[in-house]
RNA sequence: GCCCAGGUAGCUCAGUUGGUAGAGCAGCGGACUGAAAAUCCGCGUGUCGGUGGUUCGAAUCCGCCCCUGGGCA
């Protein structure tokens, strides 16, 4: 948001996609840490709270959204576009395009979700009936990872090919990432400080009203494995209102939850965006000159 | 002051007749192509309170000291 209005006083148009995988559903706005409606009213917002939680969003819908967004605005100044947003994959693809595969048939999908049912029970059946078919992905995938390897036997059964052709198909990306319209930043805090900062959230946004937002998911009793049922703090705070765990220990459970996923955000950084430019942040004052930083 | 019970990993605790230590949780590392805030894989990270002694060898036995909890005064 700072940096949006720094770029206003300097004469361009800014506007802020999405790029966070949560924040696209309407159920959720204080648990997912959307921008403030007063944020959203003052710079153009695009691609937040537009999905009704019982859709399941992904990658693809959101890159044909953004490609809607790219086209040329009609606006005086020059357009500064600014993704914010911490889903590694989404952020990935904006910049290496995806494999263009068409949707799963309903058939398939209905056979495979069987499938990983008796899976359940005895933990291969999955594995086995992919490596039949498509040892190549079999062999890529752990026995365990029944959600990559549902997907990798729904695009085999669906489109006859394997999801590892499909993988290795020439892409095209909607931006560059070594191009000079198009710059890349992590800001980054020392861990003790990015934990501590997750726990004081985390409170925050109780007092903001959390657990009466995730009552009310609550009650529309959508199917658990949904990704709206599964953002960060809403499993928690969820065993809590059906008085499974202490209001300390579900805040508890959340933190810890949101401390483990930053680390894993850590790791996806460092090895999928190597080259990105780091903003070192330390201490309280960091917001002022991580924007400087960014109009150097 | 005296009597008990304890001090072992970041936390809660195991540790058999002495053979330089192991569980859970936390944590750390990694993978990642249409559910990704998801899903999955891997890893004990340690002055065994301190210090002398007995012993080939001490977390284990003995002495002294320090700390914590409980009891008695």
């Amino acid at each position: 948001m700072r940096v949006a209005k720094v770029a206003r006083e300097r004469g361009l148009e800014p506007r802020i996609i999405n790029g966070d995988s949560m924040q696209v559903y309407a159920d959720l706005s204080i648990i997912t840490a959307r921008p403030s409606e007063a944020d959203q009213a003052d710079v153009p917002h695009h691609l937040f709270g537009h999905v009704d939680g019982a859709e399941t969003y992904s990658v693809a819908r959101w890159l044909r959204e953004v490609a809607d967004h790219m086209r040329p605005s009609n606006g005086e100044g020059d357009p500064l576009t600014i993704f914010v947003g911490g889903t590694g994959m989404y952020l990935r693809a904006l910049f290496e395009g995806i494999a263009d595969i068409p949707d799963i048939r309903p058939d398939v999908r209905q056979l495979v979700e069987g499938i990983v049912e008796q899976d359940q029970g005895v933990q291969g059946a999955l594995w086995r009936a992919l490596a039949d078919i498509d040892p190549t992905m079999a062999n890529r995938l752990e026995t365990g990872d029944r959600q990559r390897l549902a997907r990798a036997l729904m695009v085999r059964l669906s489109t006859g090919r394997s999801l590892a052709d499909w993988q290795s198909d020439q892409k095209s990306s909607l931006l560059h990432a070594n191009d000079a319209s198009t710059k890349q930043l992590i800001i980054d805090w020392p861990r003790d400080q990015l934990y501590d900062r997750i726990n004081v959230r985390l409170d925050g946004m109780i007092d903001a009203g959390a657990l009466a937002e995730v009552e009310r998911l609550h009650a529309r009793n959508l199917p658990p494995k949904k990704p709206v049922m599964k953002a960060l703090g809403v499993p928690s705070l969820l065993a809590h209102l059906r008085g499974e765990l202490s209001r300390e220990d579900a805040l508890d459970d959340a933190k810890m939850r949101m401390r483990r996923f930053a680390k894993r955000q850590l790791t996806w950084l460092r090895h999928q965006f190597p080259d990105w430019q780091r903003i070192h942040a330390d201490g309280d004052q960091s917001e002022c000159w991580i924007t400087e930083t960014i109009f150097q």
